[in-house]
DNA sequence: TCAAAAATACCTAATTTACGGTATTGCGTT
DNA sequence: AACGCAATACCGTAAATTAGGTATTTTTGA
């Protein structure tokens, strides 16, 4: 561990910048997180375009970035990639209304740190922020619940959405872990005919025509993970 | 809205039992949860046997149990189904000094409702609590990063590990979109010949032998997403 | 209880795959 | 210059797969 680490965090209280287009919440989030004495919100702006401008020319770029994403020029998303160039020791946590599981994607993929819902309060914001700076990525439990849901419910729905039968889900299941016809065959102990037929039967709900396309299938559409 | 959850949540304190073989570590988070008026650690077990017994026998289980997942006799992981079945209102989460990625997959698959790793603080746990008594599903904000790291580096990190040439990725992605040998030679303007052989040293270096487990690796190995 | 759906089984022909070889070319590195 | 490695190409063949049928039994739902 370094000392520098330590010095910027005791330097009292952690920087932080707020984009966000709307201004009332801006402020009155900016207020409220001053009350505590553990982040300072030091500015805020209301684009992105100003906050890149002041980010390029600033002494002391913040650590912390509370990005709004829903933003009437810019995208909140858009404005990830730039703002981490222009300063790359700053981390971004991203603020919405919305819990779009593909803005998620996008935004972590993007190098967001975070991932908070509006409805966090000011101390979820606070403890967001100190996770940050811990090195850690904070999703707010309601958009991981989100995830969660979608990834659990998945291979239902898609079951259903083609119709697969319980038999054809379980074969399809033994192919994707490499199985031939005849092992799956002797595994569930029917004859190798049987199997074939149902593969045929899959491969006209699906669509497709050989084995590779069927996994790769299975894989997308969340029947298997 | 209903009323009614209001009402459990205001009967103040939300009971909870811990079941953790570490006996000092047992007390030592009770007493420190218990310090907050928030919840109140009813009970706890050392072993997910006894907490059976008591939970299947008892008038109040709780809405909570934090539940080691590193256990001598049983693992934690396998006291999620019997405790749930045991009490289907009771939510589950799940309490760890590890941090392994099959680990958190299980359990949460299992029905566990939080991840939590043991280095959290009470308060962290308490707001783990809320969080779950309010619906969410609260993971480690250090599990999350690890899970997201996991995810963007392991097509790079995979690719790696296995060796595999530019060439070799490019045909294996034509695979995995269900292209045949000659559509694949077609579609990079190569000879068939050449399609399987590197078809072969595909299958050499990740020690498989068809397009379909291929497929599936290529999923699970983060190659492919 | 009757019909539909699912699961089972078999056959054949055409096609594709898997895998054992061998071999040439070009491109960096040493 | 020598070497390794990636990429390319070719051959032959046994095995596996796909796709077109037909057909019986079991299960299930209306």
């Amino acid at each position: 561990m370094k000392k520098k680490k330590n010095s910027i965090l005791k330097v009292n209280r952690i920087p932080i910048w707020i984009i966000d287009d709307n201004k009332s919440y801006c402020m009155v989030l900016s207020e409220s997180l001053n009350l505590d004495k553990k982040v300072l919100c030091e500015r805020y702006f209301h684009s992105i375009r100003t906050a890149l401008k002041e980010i390029r020319t600033c002494q002391n770029p913040p650590p912390i970035i509370l990005l709004d994403i829903k933003m009437p020029q810019m995208s909140g998303i858009n404005g990830i990639v730039p703002l981490r160039e222009a300063s790359q020791g700053t981390k971004i946590i991203m603020l919405t209304s919305y819990d779009d599981e593909a803005e998620i994607q996008t935004a972590l993929n993007l190098g967001a740190s975070g991932y908070l819902l509006k409805t966090s309060t000011p101390e979820d914001i606070i403890r967001a922020i100190e996770r940050v700076m811990e090195g850690g990525s904070p999703i707010d439990p309601m958009v991981t619940k989100k995830i969660m849901g979608m990834l659990l419910n998945a291979s239902k729905e898609s079951r259903y959405l083609h119709q697969l039968t319980d038999r054809e889900v379980e074969v399809i299941h033994l192919i994707a872990k490499g199985f031939s016809t005849k092992k799956i065959a002797k595994k569930l102990s029917l004859s190798r005919f049987t199997v074939d037929t149902h593969l045929k039967n899959i491969y006209n709900k699906l669509r497709i025509h050989n084995r590779h396309s069927l996994v790769a299938k299975a894989y997308t559409d969340g029947l298997i993970r």
